[in-house]
DNA sequence: ATAAACTTTCAAAAACATTTGAAAGTTCGA
DNA sequence: TCGAACTTTCAAATGTTTTTGAAAGTTTAT
């Protein structure tokens, strides 16, 4: 296999894995290029490489910033800006669960707390259920949330690192 | 907060937290009220709480049933079909874990050994970055793979059991 | 101050995903 | 076997998300 051809399948692999993860495959794309690029792209490299409109890139790029999983770089002597992704796997996995704890299970969370909390009559059957369910979906997704927190709060990475010898 | 307001508010988080992660938002919604229900829902009942169409009932309880997240009931007297949830959130977990592995992991893994394999000439520096983050993404995702195995594996929830008791 | 080089914005278009509902299919009891 | 009760299907309609590209905005060198 042509190194142009492997490459061609790993953005379009790490595109579809990123819209079965709710994260929009071009942005995915962009991602996956950027982590198999040695040098910085500039907007235009990005456009010509994936295809995709000046304001896709754009757009999609700042996105990918603002999830820290990609740094502008300058580069002497040209005006463009130029960009690279973070390649540190592990800290690129580390960012994108901080960011989705933030924005998608702490919301929840916070709604669960609040369920849990309202003074539902628990005398009806649907009351009863009601709270035992709410119950038990706050406690499970708070001890994810939690585990979430400790892993990220690890500075070593002592947390996934015995987690992982666990799993040879 | 009324019982009826509560459990509006529990389906719409629900159905929220699905679309954020690639379910889609009808199938995260019928989850919730049948998870909320104490008594097998039939079609109707569906269609009815939810406002939507026997269709979009059908076509998502049917999913559901694919995830093994429900089951048909039959109510003794009654031809209708009735539906319940699996009401253990560990085990819905542990379903969604095992049926996303299946769907989305595995074939990336696959690919990932793939390219891995192909004989990229590494001399040029993007060859060299490929193969490199390549093999990263690789191992990582193996490990992740590895890791969802044993905790599915773990009949008697030792993995997360231990795991939980770290987190509190 | 100007103009070239570059980046950002955003309304409209295109692509994609979901939902509807009526028709077709199935099952069951008599 | 028939018809009523129920379930499934699927083409069309609707709704949502993504993409485009040209115009507006910004920065920089001279």
């Amino acid at each position: 296999m042509k190194l142009d051809e492997a490459r061609r399948q790993f953005i379009q692999t790490w595109g579809t894995l990123g819209s079965e993860w709710g994260i929009n495959r071009s942005m995915a794309q962009v991602h996956a290029l950027l982590l198999i690029s040695p040098e910085p792209l500039s907007t235009e490299d990005i456009m010509e490489e994936l295809n995709i409109s000046r304001g896709n890139a754009n757009m999609n790029v700042r996105d990918l910033m603002n999830w820290n999983l990609v740094y502008k770089e300058l580069v002497a002597g040209d005006r463009k800006e130029y960009f690279t992704a973070e390649k540190d796997i592990w800290e690129v996995a580390r960012r994108i669960a901080k960011e989705r704890k933030k924005r998608e299970i702490e919301p929840v969370l916070q709604k669960l707390n609040q369920l849990q909390q309202a003074e539902i009559d628990a005398k009806s059957p649907q009351g009863k259920e009601f709270k035992k369910t709410v119950g038990n979906i706050h406690d499970f997704v708070d001890r994810m949330d939690k585990g979430v927190d400790m892993a990220l709060r690890a500075d070593e990475n002592w947390f996934f690192g015995t987690l992982f010898k666990l799993m040879k």
